[in-house]
DNA sequence: GTCTATAGGGTGATAGAC
DNA sequence: GTCTATCACCCTATAGAC
């Protein structure tokens, strides 16, 4: 009954190496580009014990799926159920912990967002959190901007475009930084960490600014 | 010799049917994830036809790349052609143009990303215009707004900001509409078109905000 | 738990009739 | 040019030895 289960640290599993490899892949290749063979190799292990403890490709896709989307939304939720601080510092918290958070995690808004196109979540996924989360985590926010706008601390203008402007601004930056650098670039990626530390100071000023301007 | 290749508008050729349905699925789904079968079904043709016309799946797939890569270049390389305008009409352009061609290719931003995520464009094709492109688009930009920043018309803030800024306040809506409108959303179709229109005014105003504001 | 070998099904591409 | 039938390969998943 009583099994030692726990890893001091080193040595990591099997699974957990196949995980690990398949978070990567995936994430990166998406799920129809990664083959099970090329999650095995990255594992370092054989092509059959990936389905031994997963069972199927979509089992593990699924997994890693959700873990993302956990991560995705992390700040977020946190921030929400933290809820009584003033708008200002919202913005602040959340700014600088997602930007932290993408610096780690580079590849995860272009598979939120592949994934969010490929409409693959509400057919195979009714009660997945996902959504339901994004929809709470939206109407959170929409109401803290009606709350400014009653206030006169901002103007009239959409809460759509608050929203897609903070986001856009916090995000974008990410999915296009291979546009943005592109090849003979005047941007390393160490300069490319740096600009976005600065944004975590910028972004919420900014936010600011746009909802005054029209 | 001479035959006539000549249509009056009317019953498409197989070809173009093809090239058509290829230009939708691929651009949705991706490389990986479309199925040459899915394109000859989507063309309402049979599959030996599509490699009769296009030799393989991948010389498809590159063909309709480079028609998108031409697309979404195309209104930043007709502005940059029109150079001597001053700065500020230069964005007023390039945000409408922007955003009319998206409101018809709303797809078109993530085929991009992805694309340029995927690093399949610097290894299989040297020479491809869209690397070079998008590094003179951007290096035109650039120098423009280090002009506006010598005028003192703008603040001491690192042009990649102006730059991410800029494409991000444009393109983020499209590539996350499905996330600002997730069902049971706010927003319907409409009011998303509504919506960008209302940002062709308003980004413009925005960007040469965000410049002063440091 | 971990491996080798292989089954079973799908996918891109082609041969050949019309 | 357009179709049907089919091949050769690749990929996921599993059986079975260790």
């Amino acid at each position: 009954m009583i099994k030692a289960k726990t890893r001091l640290s080193k040595a990591p599993s099997a699974e957990e190496k196949i995980k690990k490899a398949a978070q990567k892949l995936f994430t990166q290749k998406g799920y129809a580009a990664t083959r099970t063979r090329d999650i095995a190799e990255e594992a370092g292990i054989n092509l059959a014990l990936l389905n031994y403890y997963f069972r199927s490709k979509k089992k593990l896709f699924v997994l890693v799926m959700k873990e993302n989307v956990q991560l995705f939304l992390g700040a977020l939720i946190e921030n929400m159920n933290n809820n009584p601080r003033p708008f200002e510092e919202q913005l602040d918290f959340v700014v600088s912990h997602y930007i932290d958070m993408l610096l780690e995690h580079p590849d995860l808004p272009l598979f939120i967002l592949n994934l969010m196109h490929s409409g693959k979540l509400d057919h195979e996924d009714k009660g997945d959190p996902l959504l339901q989360n994004i929809i709470k985590i939206r109407t959170t926010f929409l109401k803290n901007i009606q709350d400014a706008m009653e206030k006169g601390k901002v103007s009239n203008i959409h809460p759509f475009h608050v929203i897609a402007n903070f986001m856009g601004l916090i995000i974008f930056p990410f999915i296009a930084s291979s546009l943005l650098m592109a090849r003979s670039g005047n941007i390393s990626r160490k300069e490319f960490e740096q600009l976005m530390i600065e944004r975590k100071k910028l972004i919420p000023k900014w936010t600011k600014s746009l909802m005054n301007v029209n």
